[in-house]
DNA sequence: TTGACAACATACTCGGTAGTATGTTCACAA
DNA sequence: TTGTGAACATACTACCGAGTATGTTGTCAA
């Protein structure tokens, strides 16, 4: 059921944390309850104190992840500029939530694969479906950019629902390979960020720049 | 140690296509042996006289989807063409192998996944890592057209690397979302082949078509 | 014709883990 | 000061599935 995710609520907080780093390194299968509550120097109980299934838990990171990358592309959105400055300020920023959350983008990839493989019962069925109905949501912000941008010119491509696929699987990409630096200082973003935003941009670009 | 299977050893080769499917629609950790065994009408006996272990089976898998792939692009490679026609039929033939094939193509996804999760025993990741060098030469013939090709002015991107990794996330991208149709005279391919891969194109372009 | 081995089937073991049932502690309220 | 519930910890169960040990059947070779 998981309530709409009071905001600030703490306990929770530290269990979506850890669990997401968990995730992240030995996938959703392969990581126990208790090894969640190990990273947390806590036990089983603090978990399902708050989680009545080890799926919900994994449904809130998931949520968590969602969340992060929605609240940073809907005020861009929201913004008043032409669609191809519109385009690339939301491609880099995508990218960049990619490299700075790597967790919880690496869950969010797990949740698609969990959803092309059939979740066992009807019950996380239904809840599979309602977190992919919000990826849709996302990649819809991509597709209105993109038919806006095509209405003007800018843009050139047949179907707006593969154009905007496409797109993101070039922004995408970076999360099946980057490997955190240990230099916090230079870590190599800036340069993926911004090669991987141009080529998203070439693909669906009506000219050249 | 999975001797380099003979060619036409028939044992194998239902196992083989069983698991595939059974990986594709339930992923590695909820597929059971039991369930690549039901689906050949046999029982575990069958499975584990040709594997000794669920991970060995898997690798085979993944490796019959490399071939797959490797097999249909090492050719065009050696043709003769211009470097745009070049990755351009080699664009297409692979999008369609991903179409055709896309119970092992969804492994080889989950080998990635597993690679990035990280192993469990130390055998394990040594045969993952070996697995991941053929993805890595797959990935260097399509590098080397693109490098050939910047070279003659026809593509244009500055780390060839991650150029050849953003044309193959949109080359890839259908395995994540496409669902075999019944009617197999109008699948719809075509129009995912040629879409796909002219975003591909686009994306590293140096002029416009 | 026999015996030796491949190609399976049957029947088990056994560890790991999700989930539960039941403490225990502390804060705060009445 | 007591009692009530939140926030955990501890100790347990129950099951599933990987792997094994041991049949059984057919085939082919000497």
């Amino acid at each position: 059921m998981s309530q709409p995710q009071p905001i600030g609520d703490n306990g929770r907080d530290a269990i979506i944390a850890a669990a997401a780093d968990c995730f992240m390194e030995a996938g959703y299968d392969s990581t126990s309850i208790d090894a969640v509550a190990d990273r947390l120097n806590a036990t089983k109980g603090r978990v399902y104190h708050y989680y009545r299934s080890k799926a919900e838990l994994f449904y809130d990171v998931y949520r968590r992840g969602m969340v992060i990358n929605l609240s940073t592309i809907q005020p861009i959105v929201e913004r008043d500029l032409e669609p191809r400055e519109k385009l690339e300020t939301m491609s880099k920023a995508h990218v960049r939530n990619m490299l700075d959350h790597l967790n919880f983008q690496r869950v969010v990839m797990q949740g698609v694969e969990m959803h092309l493989a059939g979740a066992t019962t009807p019950a996380q069925r239904q809840q599979l479906a309602s977190l992919m109905k919000e990826r849709e949501r996302y990649e819809g912000l991509f597709r209105q950019v993109l038919v806006e941008g095509r209405q003007h010119g800018v843009f050139r491509f047949d179907n707006a629902s593969f154009a905007s696929k496409a797109v993101l699987a070039i922004l995408n990409n970076p999360v099946l390979w980057y490997r955190r630096r240990q230099d916090a200082a230079h870590d190599g973003h800036e340069e993926i960020v911004e090669e991987f935003t141009r080529y998203a941009m070439n693909c669906v670009a009506a000219t050249q720049t």
